[in-house]
DNA sequence: ACCTGAACACCGTTCAAGT
DNA sequence: ACCTGAACACCGTTCAAGT
């Protein structure tokens, strides 16, 4: 660590993202605050003017950077998985609630309509729609394996990753019954909202 | 009761949360400042604070209020179908995407996890709890007539309950691929995603 | 008891200026 | 091109004071 700054940041616009993601996983959605970022990463308040065009551009990259890291982490699920098309669906599947449960504030940044338009992201909507790709292929193989029934896969598909997204959003906004919740724990919870789907 | 003083407002707090309510359907949830909210109601700035301990409080009777209007209209819609228990469900079910898309803000500030302390909130946890207890019966009902599979009734709900939401919260976050909206509707979706559950 | 106005710390954004 | 520091309008919150 260079004890004097360099007046020139080497790549302060990605320290501006990480900065951002780790105020998110220490003080949450309250503290991200755009000249707290800028302290962290050790520039003035203006700085990042010069990389993000406003706050709203500077939280679209990170949620940007959340959905690049979800499909990481999906993407790892289902490879792991892929020699069983019904658990790669699970697995991927609880991959997602526990990307919820690790990094909250990170995942309610990503889904809280912050970003009004996010039309105006090209990267945002290409990172977030990579993970619907890889839900519809999933049950593309499920169908070809003959464990979900047939029929158009972009619509099951939606209907996963509702049930999955619910899931995780109702969990992380405290309104599922902790009477619920002494019994099972979400991975069962989600097994079970999922079994219904399969043919057998 | 005393004659009325002269000040201004007979129940400002009732008054504060309708100025509230009218904001985020006007400006969405970045114009619901409390400043804005005392301008509203035509009072100073400092005066929520004779009813309110905090912004988030104020924020939570917001969402309470969002509640319990999702209850008046879930519960409308129940009763109008309650002749067929499956129908009973898929309208209630689709009331619920209509409250979504009619109010968007509202809808984001009740499940926006911007309330921390929920715990701090009776009535809150108790308006949302109303409207899980409804979908436990609407569930029971279908159980009873043999269209949902017998189980623990509580499992089954949040498993729909998780499904509407997750279409509800995909669709204000533009999640779902324009192309598949040009193809089908979100009341076709949802009654794809509830069909599977059925038991026949 | 209910409300006002001044005050404070903080925030997003702009801009002239420095390197 | 990249960054700083001052400036402005706005915000949440507190508090002494007014009725």
């Amino acid at each position: 660590m260079p004890a004097k700054k360099t007046y020139h940041h080497g790549d302060l616009k990605n320290a501006l993202i990480r900065a951002g993601v780790e105020i998110l996983a220490g003080q949450g959605i309250g503290g991200l605050s755009l000249r707290q970022v800028a302290l962290r990463a050790g520039v003035s308040h203006a700085a990042p003017y010069a990389h993000f065009a406003d706050k709203q551009s500077l939280i679209a990259a990170i949620s940007t950077d959340g959905f690049r890291r979800l499909y990481e982490k999906l993407a790892a699920a289902a490879h792991a998985n892929s020699a069983d098309p019904r658990q790669q669906l699970l697995e991927t599947a609880n991959a997602y609630l526990e990307f919820a449960a690790e990094d909250p504030a990170h995942f309610k940044v990503m889904f809280s309509g912050i970003l009004e338009q996010e039309k105006d992201y090209p990267e945002f909507v290409e990172a977030s729609q990579k993970n619907y790709e890889l839900v519809v292929e999933i049950v593309q193989t499920c169908q070809s394996a003959g464990v979900l029934p047939l029929g158009p896969a972009e619509r099951t598909a939606i209907s996963i990753w509702a049930t999955v997204h619910g899931l995780a959003a109702l969990a992380l906004e405290r309104q599922i019954p902790h009477t619920l919740l002494e019994q099972v724990s979400m991975r069962e919870l989600l097994l079970h909202s999922l079994e219904t789907l399969f043919v057998s």
